[in-house]
DNA sequence: TAAAATATGTGAAAAAATTCACAAGCGATG
DNA sequence: CATCGCTTGTGAATTTTTTCACATATTTTA
């Protein structure tokens, strides 16, 4: 059996092609691992070792192409393929979202966007008609949704994720701060915000 | 030399709390570490061992006072001191920040934002007038503000750190996709929504 | 109050992730 | 075309994190 990839690695996956991306406009065509490292503070072996679980991406004595290599984590990492999302949750987070460019410059198209609240649903919300909460399941299996951006209260998300698991969801990035409890077949990746600058701040004394 | 604590571990010391919080709510006077530890589906033993970093917080044989344990964790993290926080760019992002509750929840204060669209500044956004960032280093020594959470675009992100650097800035939690170079002394920890949302996707298939 | 049932705290073991270190391949140079 | 310098790819070593397993302490039960 092949091994399994560690999540590091693919979160580093991440920071490397965003780096060739960068390297590319500069009119960078080659780079050795080292360099690569250096953009991002980590040692020239984690670079690769974390390429080296693709194969031979690299060239020895000579470094990587950068085109070459980014178009192959581009695959690796399922880039060009686009997958369907939908946001759940039109709150200030939820619509912030809505907008962000970044989501499309990796491959996710939002489909959908969904708030129980009369006075959302219907209107437009950054280009986006927002739906009702009853029509989920239908709109997620006609859009063919795979993943879903979960911004509602935390009391609220536990039911949710029940019902888009139900559905078939197959995984949800979940904002809210709880755990949700759901078989194993759904993938669920917490962002916790107000966690994340705690942590931070811990370790400023 | 004391161990140094594991950042994982002061990661789960949040979710404990936020766990025992819930406990409390419920009237549960009284967990076991396999209890806790099964809220959050982790080892039990993992439970224990982030706690013994911190001494003996519990009672052989009777498990933890949920009450005890909520209060000695809050001081661990720093729960109780205030700490002053600004955040940089009133985009749609910033703004969702400023509005979230979640921050004030665990001590943070947000005593200013900024933005450097002339139409923005002067506004009151999310209850906040919102400052020009030529202000900036001013207001962040003027209020005592030790962490910054940096919501502009990439292509600013990286200048604006560099002044928060120099004006004495503690930690930065930063939302824009670049890496930020700065001294050894300002923790950064960033935030990559499009990362995460991928980060899942790629474990689907 | 003695025995049984619980549950912590912690070294030791195991697992996972990172870093080292070097053989092997490539390209440039003379 | 042989040599030299550079750089990859990868097992081995190291470091970090998690899990195990049990001595020790407390509570409950009879």
């Amino acid at each position: 059996m092949k091994k399994s990839i560690p999540k590091k690695t693919v979160q580093r996956l991440l920071l490397y092609y965003r780096s060739l991306n960068f390297l590319l406009q500069q009119g960078i065509k080659n780079i050795s691992s080292k360099s690569l490292a250096g953009l991002m503070e980590i040692r020239d072996s984690q670079v690769r070792k974390d390429l080296s679980y693709f194969g031979h991406l690299g060239k020895r004595g000579a470094g990587y192409d950068v085109l070459e290599l980014r178009d192959k984590i581009a695959r690796i990492l399922g880039i060009e393929q686009v997958k369907n999302v939908c946001i759940i949750g039109m709150g200030s987070l939820g619509s912030a979202l809505a907008a962000y460019k970044g989501f499309a410059a990796l491959g996710f198209k939002v489909r959908a966007v969904f708030d129980n609240a009369s006075h959302k649903v219907g209107r437009k919300i950054r280009g986006y008609e927002c739906r009702p909460m009853e029509a989920m399941e239908k709109i997620i299996r006609q859009e063919d949704i795979e993943i879903a951006v979960l911004t509602v209260p935390a009391d609220a998300a536990q039911e949710i994720a029940v019902r888009l698991e139900k559905c078939g969801i197959k995984a949800i990035l979940n904002f809210a701060p709880v755990k949700l409890s759901l078989s194993r077949r759904v993938k669920v990746s917490n962002v916790d915000l107000a966690m994340e600058i705690k942590t931070l701040s811990f370790f400023i004394k």
